[in-house]
RNA sequence: GCCCAGAUAGCUCAGUUGGCAGAGCACGUCCUUGGUAAGGACGAGGUCGCCGGUUCAAAUCCGGUUCUGGGCUCCA
C-alpha cells in the first residue's frame, strides 16, 4: 500500500500524536490512527475524559516529539513475534484484533519512531522533524470498528501540511467555508428559522426563503409540463395498513414518527392500561396480520409475518408519511389503465417526514420533514430505458440552470453478497443494465457502487458537495420492480392481458428542503436575479428623490419584479452597503439627474456600478434576465 | 441514540474570585439632504435556554432538562 506524500505526513502525525499521548496517559490503549481527506485522526481508549486542555498538552508534547527528530523505523515480523511486541507494550486489547485483520500471507510491519512503536503497513516520512506544520482540532467520539454496539472511543482529529503557509492557507479556507454555511446564510438573509418549540428538524420557511423556493418549484413544474408529467396533491397521512402493504411499517419503524392512533382506539388501550410498548406490539399486530394476507395473495414470501395475533388485539391508526409512493400508486390503481396510457407520470411536491437521529439533524440538510419534488412513473418494461433517459435529462437541466457543475453521479447498484433486495434477479439485471446504459447518456463520470441500491431495485443518485467538503444526495432516479407487486398492480397490454408495470421514482431535487441548503451555499447567497427573494433595491439619494421611487417601485412590481425602495434617512453609500450585505442583485440609485430623465443608474451585485441608462431599457434587460433564468455574470478581472 | 463542547439583547460577542446586566451592529426618534460598502445625537431593547439545588447573595458553583455545534452510528 502506498501513500501520497501528503497522506504519508498526516499518518506519521497520527503515530507523533499517538507517541505524546502515551507519554502524557502511559494507560491508554490505541485502536487506529489513519490520514483522512483533511488531517488525521487516532482513535484511544482512556478512562480520562479528553479535555481542549490536554489537545493544548497533547499538541506541545508532539511538537517536542517532532524536534527531537527521531527516524520512523519499518520493521518486518511474524506474527508470533508481532504477538509479542503487542503484549510488551500493553496494546493487546485492539491491537490483536488488528493483527488478526491482516491476512495470512501477507507482510506485518512495525514502524517505530522513538519510543513509540505501532503495528502498521506503513508508509511514514523519514524523521520526525519533518512534521512542521500541525494543529488538533477536535475530540469526538468513535465505535470501535464503527459498530455502535462496541465500546466508544474516543478520537482526536487533527490535521497537518508541509508548510505553515499551507496549515494556514487551510484554516483560512475552513473560516470562510463558515461565511457560507447555509445556516449562516439562512438566518442573516431571513430565509428559514428552526424553533425550539415547532421541533427540531423542521424547518419553518420564512417570506424569504419561501420565494427561493417557490420559484424553484415553479421553474420545475413548467419542465413538468414539457415532458408529459400530471400533477397531483395527496395527503400528509395514511393508514397503517397502506404502509404495511408497501413494507415500509413496520420494518422501518425506527425511522418513523410514532404512528397516530384514533381516538377511540387510545381512549380504549388507555382504559385498558395499556402501556406503550404494547401498543406498540399491537400496532405490529396489525402488520403481521396484513403479511399474512399479502402472501396470501400474492403466493410469495415477500414479507415474513414474525407475529399474527387475533383480530379482536388489532388496532389500527394513521402514519405520517414516510415516501409519497403509496398514495401515488392508490391513484394510478384508482382506474384500469391501457398500455396505450402509459408511462403514467403521476408528480408531487410531496411533504416526508422521518424520524431522524437527533445527532444527525443538521440545518435544511438533514431535517425531520421534507419535501420532495417527487414523482412515480408507471410505465412497461419496454419503456423504463427512454423513461430513465427522460428523467436523468431532467435533472441536467436543474443543475445547468443552477450552475452547478461539482458534483458526482453514483450508480447504486445490488450487493451481490446480500439478500436484502427482493424481485428476482432476472429484473434486477435487466434495471441495473438501463441504469448504467442511461448513466452513460449523461456525458458525465459515474461510479457504480454495489450494495447502495434501495431494496426494491437500483438507482441513480447525484451526489454534490457543501461547502465543507460534507456529500449530499440530491437528484435521485430509481427503478422499483417491487411495489407494482405488493401493490399489485397491473395494465392491459396489446395481448388483452394483464401486465405488471414498473415503477420509477426519481426527484431531481432530492428533497426542497436540503437543495435550497445546498443551494444557499452554492451561490453564497448571491441568488441569480430570478431566485433573488428581493431582486431590485430602490435607493434614492435624498428623499427629494422618493416620489420617483414610488412611481418606478410601482411600474416594477406591475412588471412582476420583486423590489423594495430604501426609505431609510442615511447617506448613499450607507445604503448601498445594506443593499451589499443583503446580497440584492441590482441596486438603482435614484439621484435630480435620474427623476429628471427618467433614468436609473445602475449598480449590479456581480460586476459593480453600471452607468446610467433609461429606466425602460433597464427593465427591459431585468425582464429577460428573470425570464431566461440567467446565472450572474461576473465581470471579469 | 452515543461521545465532547456550548447556550448572555434581533445578530456577533464581553462579563475577573459568586456581589446592581455590558459593547458593537441592527432597530426607533430627531438633526443632517447626500452620487456608489458605515454622517451625527438621543432612545428603546435581556426572568443570562428551561427546571431544581447550594448560598446572605448565582449569568457565574452543582444536578437535571431542552436546543445548538463538531464527530460516531444511521439515512427505505
Amino acid at each position: 500500500m502506498s501513500m501520497t506524500p501528503l497522506e504519508e505526513l498526516r499518518h506519521s502525525a497520527s503515530h507523533i500524536m499517538a507517541t505524546a499521548i502515551l507519554r502524557l496517559f502511559p494507560e491508554a490503549k490505541l485502536d487506529i490512527g489513519p490520514p483522512t481527506d483533511t488531517g488525521f485522526y487516532y482513535d484511544i481508549d482512556l478512562d480520562h475524559k479528553l479535555t481542549a486542555e490536554d489537545l493544548v498538552k497533547i499538541e506541545a508534547e508532539m511538537k517536542k516529539v517532532a524536534d527531537e527528530n527521531q527516524p520512523f523505523l519499518r520493521k518486518e515480523v511474524s506474527r508470533e513475534e508481532a504477538v509479542e511486541i503487542i503484549k510488551s507494550r500493553g496494546q493487546e486489547r485492539y491491537k490483536l484484533g488488528r493483527l488478526a485483520d491482516i491476512p495470512e500471507g501477507e507482510k506485518i510491519s512495525f514502524y517505530q519512531n522513538g519510543e513509540f512503536m505501532d503495528l502498521c503497513a506503513g508508509t511514514h516520512v523519514r524523521y520526525s522533524s519533518k512534521l512542521k506544520a500541525f494543529k488538533l482540532l477536535s475530540i469526538a467520539g468513535a465505535y470501535h470498528r464503527g459498530d455502535e454496539k462496541n465500546k466508544q472511543l474516543q478520537r482526536i482529529y487533527g490535521t497537518a501540511f508541509p508548510t505553515k503557509d499551507e496549515l494556514a492557507a487551510y484554516l483560512e479556507q475552513q473560516e470562510q467555508a463558515k461565511a457560507r454555511d447555509h445556516r449562516k446564510l439562512g438566518r442573516d438573509l431571513k430565509l428559514f428559522v428552526i424553533d425550539e418549540d415547532v421541533g427540531q428538524g423542521l424547518i419553518l420557511w420564512t417570506p424569504n426563503g419561501s420565494i427561493v423556493r417557490q420559484e424553484l418549484q415553479n421553474f420545475i413544474s413548467g419542465e413538468l409540463h414539457k415532458q408529459g408529467y400530471s400533477q397531483v396533491f395527496t395527503p400528509h397521512i395514511g393508514k397503517l395498513e397502506l404502509y404495511k402493504t408497501s413494507g415500509h411499517f413496520p420494518y422501518y419503524k425506527e425511522s418513523q414518527f410514532t404512528p397516530v392512533v384514533e381516538n377511540v382506539s387510545l381512549a380504549q388501550i388507555l382504559s385498558e392500561g395499556c402501556s406503550c410498548a404494547e401498543m406498540v406490539v399491537r400496532l405490529e399486530a396489525v402488520s403481521a396480520h396484513l403479511a399474512s394476507q399479502i402472501n396470501a395473495r400474492t403466493g410469495k414470501e415477500t414479507i415474513t409475518p414474525d407475529r399474527v395475533k387475533p383480530d379482536a388485539q388489532l388496532l389500527d391508526g394513521f402514519m405520517l408519511k414516510p415516501m409519497n409512493c403509496p398514495h401515488h400508486i392508490k391513484i394510478f390503481a384508482s382506474q384500469p389503465h391501457s398500455y396505450r396510457d402509459l408511462p403514467v407520470r403521476l408528480a408531487e411536491f410531496g411533504t416526508v417526514y422521518r424520524w431522524e437521529q437527533s445527532g444527525e439533524l443538521n440545518g435544511m440538510t438533514r431535517v425531520r420533514g421534507f419535501t420532495q419534488d417527487d414523482a412515480h412513473l408507471f410505465c412497461t418494461e419496454e419503456q423504463v430505458a427512454a423513461e430513465l433517459i427522460g428523467c436523468l435529462a431532467l435533472v441536467k437541466i436543474v443543475l445547468t440552470t443552477l450552475g452547478m457543475s461539482d458534483y458526482r453521479v453514483r450508480v447504486g447498484l445490488r450487493d451481490p453478497d446480500s439478500n436484502k433486495y427482493t424481485g428476482d434477479s432476472a429484473n434486477w439485471d435487466k434495471a441495473e443494465a438501463a441504469c448504467r446504459a442511461a448513466a452513460q447518456t449523461l456525458g458525465v463520470p459515474f461510479t457504480e457502487e454495489p450494495g447502495e441500491a434501495a431494496f426494491y431495485g437500483p438507482k441513480i443518485d447525484f451526489v454534490i458537495k457543501d461547502v465543507i467538503g460534507r456529500e449530499w444526495q440530491l437528484g435521485t432516479v430509481q427503478v422499483d420492480y417491487n411495489l407494482p407487486v405488493r401493490f399489485d398492480l397491473s395494465y392491459i397490454g396489446a395481448d388483452n392481458q394483464p401486465h405488471r408495470p414498473v415503477m420509477i421514482h426519481r426527484a431531481p431535487f432530492g428533497s426542497m428542503e436540503r437543495f435550497c441548503g445546498v443551494l444557499i451555499e452554492h451561490f453564497a447567497g448571491d441568488f441569480p436575479a430570478w431566485l433573488a427573494p428581493e431582486q431590485v433595491r430602490l435607493v434614492p439619494i435624498s428623499e427629494k428623490q422618493l416620489d420617483y421611487g414610488r412611481d418606478l417601485l410601482t411600474q416594477l412590481k406591475a412588471a412582476g419584479v420583486r423590489a423594495i425602495l430604501d426609505e431609510h434617512n442615511d447617506k448613499l453609500g450607507a445604503k448601498i452597503r445594506r443593499a451589499e450585505l443583503e446580497k440584492i442583485p441590482y441596486t438603482l440609485v435614484l439621484g435630480g439627474k435620474e427623476a429628471e430623465a427618467r433614468s436609473v443608474s445602475v449598480r449590479s451585485r456581480a460586476r459593480g456600478d453600471e452607468g446610467v441608462q433609461p429606466f425602460v431599457q433597464y427593465l427591459e434587460k431585468l425582464r429577460s434576465e428573470i425570464a431566461t433564468r440567467a446565472l450572474p455574470e461576473v465581470k471579469r478581472a
